[in-house]
Order: structure tokens, then sequence, then C-alpha cells
DNA sequence: TCATCAATACGGATCGTCTCGTTTCGTTCG
DNA sequence: CGAACGAAACGAGACGATCCGTATTGATGA
């Protein structure tokens, strides 16, 4: 399987592009995203820095190329939620997924520093709805969309609101702490939004 | 008896303060959060940086102190929410007022500012949400208080996550810029969180 | 008088640019 | 066919700039 046109030196480029995400995805992990230096991330990759800068105008775009190498890497195609035709057991396994995602403690430093970037770059929030939000909530709202044609929802749901209602306050809770994500507030979202959007 | 500060230079202090608070405040309505830096505020307020380390530990907490101040300013005791009797009416009132505050540039980069800190240090978190976010929360769960006891409500319904999925979708369009703050918008979320929670 | 202040110098950290000499790898030519 | 070549990319790090947070100093005002 050859790539599109052979460039030149692209084995070269591909190993220590490879090398800075992995640097900047194990410093972010480890350590605040402030405390996190281009020198550092260079210094672990084993790479000068001007090879960073050479392909990123800043930190934040490499910090976010690095998350979004991660998601990349997981499959390449659209991703999907379990669909057993039980739509309040399916959502409170996602839910409840999710809620323990946010307390891993990389997770969260990783996700923390993703969100202080894009809260104050319009043009990386873009990219991240585009690139990382989209594909989520459209598998997201495909099950919806699966459980309305099965009846399970009301017909004319807005969908994008019911999935609104379902992860904002998880997300908001998380993000300002102000309550811990337990998998008693996971179901209680999934139950009252069946309650506002079901048939 | 030791060393206490008579109240003799406290008329000094207050003075100064003020006008670090004020351009403070200035500053972050005017650019972004991280191009703001301690010795602007000093320039803009007149007044020596020491002046400023000599009160708080950080640009965090400067500005942090600033928006508090500004609530504090407002009034002094708790805010209310309308209570015509219509819940529906009311609280559509308040979403929308909601809305419209942050499509304001000002408003907009000062709260940006403000979670950017929270959302990175845990203290300042819990400080926000005793300051800022409980007396909101507190108005907004009285007033839906009220409507559970005139029979709008269920009986059982979860106040606090009620509030959550009200006002969390809100938030969380605006940080992440994922579409229009609508008067359409607003609607639907008091919409669906009364279908939830209705009686 | 004397605490507080504005102003400013300072060392440390980090940024993003720039310049070195080196490594890699496809191409060329013996 | 295989060794030498040259351009592209590289690792390293010096550099000036900016900002941080601390320390110093002379002026100010209660």
């Amino acid at each position: 399987m050859s790539h599109e046109k052979g460039p030149d030196h692209s084995r070269r480029k591909e190993r220590s592009r490879q090398a800075i995400l992995a640097a900047a995805r194990a410093l972010v992990a480890e350590e605040a995203y402030e405390k996190v230096t281009v020198e550092a991330i260079a210094a672990r990759a084993g790479v000068g820095k001007q090879t960073i800068y050479r392909r990123w105008p800043s930190k934040s775009a490499v910090v976010f190329a690095a998350l979004l190498a991660l998601s990349e890497g997981a499959d390449g195609q659209s991703v999907a939620l379990p669909d057993t035709g039980d739509l309040e057991a399916d959502l409170k396994l996602v839910m409840r997924a999710t809620a323990e995602e946010f307390a891993d403690p990389s997770f969260d430093r990783l996700i923390r520093a993703l969100n202080t970037e894009i809260a104050n770059d319009a043009a990386l929030a873009a990219e991240y709805r585009e690139k990382l939000a989209r594909p989520l909530d459209e598998a997201k709202k495909a099950r919806l969309r699966s459980a309305q044609e099965a009846g399970q929802l009301d017909p004319d749901a807005d969908l994008d609101l019911a999935l609104d209602m379902l992860y904002a306050p998880l997300f908001q809770r998380w993000l300002h702490r102000s309550g811990p994500l337990t998998t008693a507030y996971a179901d209680s979202l999934v139950d009252a939004t069946l309650r506002a959007f079901g048939p």
C-alpha cells in the first residue's frame, strides 16, 4: 500500500512527528498544561525545537494534534454506541463510561488542557468540533435516531437538544468540579432526558 | 501589642485596590486573557507592581477578585428571579437574558478568562462556586421550589438536576461555540426541562 | 516620623527565531 | 552495481524579547 506520492524524506518526518506527538501527550498527561513547555516536549521527543515550530504554530496546536492523533489512531472509522434495543440501558452504560473517563487523572489533565485552549481560540474550537466532537455527536445521535424509529422517543424530538441536555450537565459538573461524577448522577441525566423526549 | 495596621492608611489602600480591580476588569474586557500582564494592570492602575503582589498571589487571583467585586457591588444581598406565577414565562425570560449576556464581547472575554482559570485551579474553582455560582443557583432553585409548591413541577423533582439540565447546555454551547445562542434555543431548553420535571 | 507607595532594577523562565554542523536518503556516475 | 554527492530535514542550542515575582529606593502623606 503506497502513499499518494512518496516524497523524499517522508519517513524521517513521520518518525519525528510521532515522537513529538507522543511526548506532548505524555507531558500533558503527567503535569498541568501550563507547566508543559515546547522545550520540554522537544527534549522528551529527542527533537530540536525548530522541528516543532516547523510544523505547528504554537504549543496549543501541538497538543491538539497530539489528541487528534489519539482518536484517529483508534480506528479510522466512525465510532458507534452500543445498541441492544434498550435505550435507557445503552445510554446509562455510555454515560457511566464517560463519567469514569473523566475520573482518570491523565485524561482529566488532557481534556482540561484541550478545553482551556478551545475556550480561548475560536479557530481551534472549530477544528475541535469538526474533527473530534462531531463524529462522537453523530454516533450518539445515530443511537437516538434508532430509538426514535423504534418508537422509544417522541418522533418530533430534537435529538441535538436531547444530546445537549444529556451530556452538557455531566461536562459542566466535571469542568467546574461542582459535584462528584457518580453513577447515580449519570443515571439521573438519562432518566430526565428520557422523560423530556420520550414518546 | 504587635504592629497593627491603623485605620490611617486604609483610604489609600482602598483607593489603589479599586484602581487595580478596575484596571484588571478593563484590560480583560478588551483583549484576550493571556495577553493581559500584571505589569499592564499596574501601569493602567497607576500603581507599582509590588502593590498588586502585596495583596494577591497571582494574576488569576487579581482577575478573579475584579470579577467578584463586580457582583458584590451590584447589591450585596441575594439576587432573586422574577416570579410572576408563570414558570415557563419566567424561565424563558431569564434564559433569554443569560443568552444575551453571553453575546456581549466584553462579558464574553471576562467569563472566558474566569473559566480558563477555574478549569485549571481547583481552589479558585471552589471560591467561584461559593461566592459567585452558588448565590445564583440558590436564586434559581428558589424560583423552581416556588413552582414546585404551586404544583407546576413534580413534587419529587430533583431541582439541582433540573437546573443543570436547564443551564449547562447553554453554557456549553457558548463555551465551545458549538452554535448560536438564539432565543429559540433558550426556549427549547425551558420546554424540555419542564417536560422532564413537570407534574 | 514612618508605613505605604510608585517606580524600577533584577534574575529566572519561556517564547519563538535563527544559525550552526550533522544525518538521512534518493540520485548520479564511475 | 555500488560508492559518492547534495538537498532536505534534522538536533542542538544561542539569542533577544517578554513576563513573572522579588528586592530596592526615594517620594508621599497621615
